[in-house]
DNA sequence: GCGCAGCGATGCCTTTTAAGTATCATTGAC
DNA sequence: GTCAATGATACTTAAAAGGCATCGCTGCGC
């Protein structure tokens, strides 16, 4: 049994005439009686009850035409999923990120993606850049979420910036400097510094130290962490000032003051990699969704 | 697309591979690629990922696979549901039945085949014997309960016998003749007769006059009914005596007695009646629970 | 490093099967 | 009685599924 004999039977059935079910099948009515035939047969019963001025359904064509109908309507279900996933309306995709940069980011970005596309399952993946690297080129991953590399390491990948993330001053709420609207780096110079561990982000420490060479002064760090949670702790708690991206603020609630700095050293570029060689509609779409997301921060 | 793009498409991956798949298909491998090719090219998206040593399924083939294997379920059921039809497990039959005379077989014959046959609907048509006739006749009917005609009256169609029920002397509980076992004609050839409408029974009224011709007597008819439950409460009040066959003390409840006539005259003959060109599985059944259905009074 | 085996794709031919054409048989209507 | 409508039948043609031989790629073992 094929879908057309169950297609065919549906048609000859709802018109209850060969030759009108064959001209809406666009076949010849010969090859119609034929293809209803052999269905008759497989199925060991007359469907249909072919009088001389009429054609009526029999008993099993009366059972077997809702049945027929399910089956097909079935198959158009089967399709149509499909071409949802071509769409990018439904399926799954893999998004990697980096936690701390992405935090202002990433909520957004899933919150305007439910909106745009409600059946795509989001599956995320808290990675360092190196394995979403991985990821992308080995196709585990579609999409990352992560700050800005070197046009080296990404070799074929592509990015595209979506966030730039000011860099500020972090200290404890009742630190002098909380007072001030902006602080200048040469304001900190002697202050003692909180940063991130020097082996994990080695770019956050090139960034200190181009942002004191002007006064030639080198960043005073006394304390090291190996995360943005472990580093505000320690800011609050007022052990020094940390330089931090501005989007720092939502993981700290109130509870430390970032003031930006005067004069601005570059900002922190967050954005998506992504591999344009495999590249599901429904991760551009997720893409699409992170860069019309509203900053909320 | 067809049932075969499914099936084949549903066993390549389940064994993720193309070889093993097609032999268990029985057909060529090349043969199957190519079907699995022209699937892909209909939806519109690879469902399967070749790699080199590897196949695998795309996220389209993920979403597809529970999709194509529900299609094919539906459409076993659907050919099971005609199957069903073909073994008289499934389906509709109508019945005609005579109300009187099988009030006692016909609540027999649905129990029995309420058990043998559940997936089958009974329509019954409460009809008169020439209604009947047609009815088997043109093909509307599959059964009928009734009381056995003539064979010329049936002409084609088959008479089965299922019970025979003892001609009985029916009167009021409180009549003299109620203390006795049994009756014999001549006891109540005097008596007042309530009996059946002579245009509608005329072969009760050939009865009646059989039963007391021995006795060179006459029926002494003093009311005519068209129905039975009629007669049974004309009988109940006292305006006479009836002669019914048994069954009918179903229908009075214990408001009449009824008394064997004793010589017994032929017992009133109740069965089935069908047109054996046209005797649908279905009713078979019927007729076989019917057959072996317990009498209940 | 070089065959070798496993596996799917490709090209070409054969077989099967669906479709098309012409015609027939039946039957009810006028 | 003729005609129109309708489905069945017989035969031919076209499409498609299937089969066979072979290729190309890749990882494995010697």
């Amino acid at each position: 049994m094929e879908l057309r004999h169950l297609r065919y039977f549906v048609t000859v059935a709802e018109l209850l005439n060969f030759t009108k079910a064959a001209t809406r099948l666009r076949v010849a009515q010969p090859a119609l009686s034929r293809q209803i035939r052999d269905l008759e047969e497989e199925l060991g019963a007359p469907l249909l009850d072919r009088g001389p001025r009429f054609v009526k359904l029999t008993e099993a064509g009366t059972v077997f035409l809702p049945e027929a109908k399910a089956v097909l309507q079935r198959g158009d279900e089967a399709t149509q999923a499909v071409r949802a996933v071509v769409r990018g309306e439904r399926g799954q995709i893999h998004v990697g990120y980096a936690p701390s940069p992405t935090v202002e980011l990433l909520p957004c970005a899933l919150h305007t993606f439910q909106n745009l596309a409600p059946g795509v399952r989001v599956t995320l993946h808290d990675l360092s850049s190196e394995e979403m690297l991985h990821g992308l080129n080995d196709g585990k991953l579609d999409l990352c979420l992560l700050v800005r590399l070197s046009a080296k390491s990404l070799r074929g990948l592509k990015f595209e910036m979506l966030r730039e993330y000011p860099t500020c001053v972090a200290m404890s709420p009742n630190h002098p400097l909380a007072k001030l609207k902006h602080v200048s780096p040469k304001q900190i110079a002697n202050e003692p510094l909180l940063a991130f561990t020097r082996a994990d982000y080695p770019e956050y420490h090139t960034m200190l130290e181009e942002l004191f060479k002007p006064f030639g002064a080198r960043p005073c760090v006394v304390e090291e962490h190996d995360s943005a949670p472990g580093l505000i702790a320690a800011t609050e708690i007022g052990r020094g000032l940390a330089i931090v991206p501005s989007c720092m603020g939502i993981l700290a609630g109130g509870r430390i003051k970032l003031r930006p700095l005067h004069p601005a050293p570059p900002p922190l570029p967050v954005g998506a990699a992504y591999n344009p060689k495999k590249f599901p509609v429904a991760a551009q779409k997720f893409l699409q969704a992170a860069r019309s997301a509203k900053q909320t921060a």
